[in-house]
DNA sequence: GACGAAATAGCACGATCGTTCGTATACTGC
DNA sequence: GCAGTATACGAACGATCGTGCTATTTCGTC
């Protein structure tokens, strides 16, 4: 990796860990650059514009989110334990300290949902493949016997988004120390209802 | 009404508007007053500070959500009603015309949980009513025979709110058009699993 | 109709925004 | 050692930010 990538990097964790607190119209260049002990136009000229920087942290955020929650839930056996180990990294995602101001694909949903562009693309499509591979999930586990051969896939992957969500909201704005605890019982629910 | 309070009236009403959009820090006073057609100065004179000015729109929104979602559901009979009721206004609430932009009390949510002050505590505050409210339904409901006896009151507030959540994060930015059948969905599955 | 108060406008301020440009330094292949 | 490219810096741009002052207009009261 050359000199420029490796600094690049650096820039769109820094971004990263500035967006979630602030949100990405609240970081700016000047605040990122004086973190990082750089200049502000030598940061601009890896980007070239506000937006494409805001691309860059918003695809970075994703790909973490892969590696973080999704990948470590593909080497767990399909089924009920793919399930089970997917949501629980969810969880932790949300409190993950690279992210110190919560989810930064929440944030940035929130964000982006009324602006059209590239921005709200890379969202949206996130979003989908999340939710693809929650519904996929499932029907792997109603395949392995786990889940009733009639359960609503889709439905299954919007009520565990749904949690995922309560979680987080739950958790940031209330603290309140019961939300781990509110989650894993509102998931146990769906999962025993959806079991064979 | 002076003619004070009902140009400040005005100027809420549009950045409700303005702020759903585009969030709380994306509101400026410079769009906001040429948007009214008030010199940016006269609108200032009446907050005298734009975090002043966020508290007032933060604490409209609380008000309206009240008067929208809350009292209207207050008029219905104690239980399962007043409850479907308290749901089913929570939905259109998400898409009420006078905020474009989506339910502005989750764009604030995000944009204020990391930030401790009045912002803040006016939304947490008004979190925890909401869940209060959701709660003491439930008790209602099952001191009306509607809901069993053991139900784990504070967790079908969670649950609610997850719903409704989800709701919104669906439909604002995946523009799932399934997103209300979801919801429904999963309510009526809520509902089932707390009847007596 | 005059007067005091309330409401609004005008103008300027320092700070910061994203962006541009010219330049200096460091690294690369010849 | 030199040419050329990649990387970063510094200074400055016009725009806009929130905010402070001082006029000016509008309004209710006598």
């Amino acid at each position: 990796m050359g000199k420029g990538a490796e600094t690049r990097d650096r820039i769109v964790d820094s971004a990263l860990r500035l967006a979630s607190r602030d949100g990405f119209e609240g970081l700016t260049l000047g605040t990122l650059s004086t973190e990082l002990g750089l200049s502000k136009s030598g940061l601009f000229a890896h980007f070239g514009s506000k937006d494409e920087l805001q691309l860059q942290v918003l695809q970075a955020a994703v790909n973490r989110f892969t590696e973080t929650v999704v990948r470590p839930a593909l080497a767990m056996p399909r089924g009920e334990p793919r399930i089970r180990a997917f949501f629980e990294n969810w969880l932790g995602w949300a409190n993950d300290p690279c992210m110190p101001g919560g989810c930064i694909l929440v944030t940035a949903a929130v964000e982006f949902d009324d602006r059209p562009g590239p921005q709200r693309d890379v969202l949206a499509a996130a979003h989908k493949d999340r939710v693809a591979f929650m519904t996929k999930a499932a029907r792997l586990a109603v395949e392995a016997g786990h889940f009733r051969p009639d359960l609503d896939l889709g439905q299954f992957a919007f009520d565990m988004d749904c949690i995922a969500l309560g979680y987080h909201h739950s958790q940031r704005l209330l603290r309140d120390p019961k939300a781990g605890e509110r989650a894993r019982f509102a998931f146990e629910r769906l999962l025993a209802a959806a079991r064979a």
